[in-house]
DNA sequence: TTGTAAGTGCTAAAATATTAGCATATTATT
DNA sequence: AATAATATGCTAATATTTTAGCACTTACAA
């Protein structure tokens, strides 16, 4: 499965993953609350079960109603939608990618020192070019 | 305007945006070359004066033909796209978000060199909590 | 200067996405 | 156990997106 922000869903389709996505797991009642332009409980739960059928999510039932959680794990989910935007918008450079993250954040201290760990720490780990 | 990736355009739509903003300036051919399942040169054209009427893009004449060109500046849609990504993906935390940057990137000693420098800066520049 | 190649403008058909409604099932309550 | 509340299953209408075609224009070359 590929980054299904990319290419191959509708507009629809797209909110309601970002929505799961961003609760972990949701129900419909759950997904309806955070749709933009909330259409009827019917709607989405239509929407739902053609994720579901494409692959993109499953369920389980929960008392009686259903819960959804995306099939496609969510780190995994999120480097793609990361790959999708560098190579969009930054000229295909993580670096660049990363220079905006960090001088938009504005980080607390203790943040900044975790990622200055985290580079040291690929500084010695590798060798790439 | 806000991020044309989350909401509010079709699935061709954003395929065109990403293109145009992936190549900064386009022509008709020069989208069509790169959309997956391309379809007609008509198509496209039509795509292309819908996301102008919408306020998207914008043409000038070259020769004879139109070269397309976003109206909003492609740094400032990659950080919103970004937004959207960290919401979505990293419990809103930019910081794990460019942990998971940094950590699949393999950048070189010299990239890594300019970070180190960037977050010396931040840590300086600003007393964030 | 005429022809031709390569573009655009506009319109309408076709495909797909979006929506809601009715019937049915399940859970909880009295 | 009967009832009410809250789900889901399925189907079909509507709206939107996606598409291609035809008529016209522009730039360039013979």
């Amino acid at each position: 499965m590929e980054d299904y922000r990319a290419v191959k869903l509708s507009r629809r389709e797209r909110q309601i993953m970002d929505i799961v996505y961003q609760r972990e797991r949701a129900s419909v009642a759950d997904v309806l609350e955070d749709l933009p332009d909330p259409p009827s409980y019917s709607t989405v739960r239509a929407l739902l079960r053609i994720l579901e059928e494409k692959g993109y999510l499953t369920h389980k039932k929960d008392g009686k109603r259903y819960i959804y959680r995306p099939t496609q794990p969510r780190h995994q989910a999120g480097r793609f939608a990361l790959k999708q935007i560098f190579q969009t918008f930054f000229d295909k450079s993580i670096e660049k990618t990363v220079m905006t993250l960090v001088s938009d954040a504005n980080l607390s201290d203790e943040e900044l020192d975790r990622l200055s760990q985290l580079i040291e720490q690929a500084k010695k780990g590798d060798t790439a070019s």
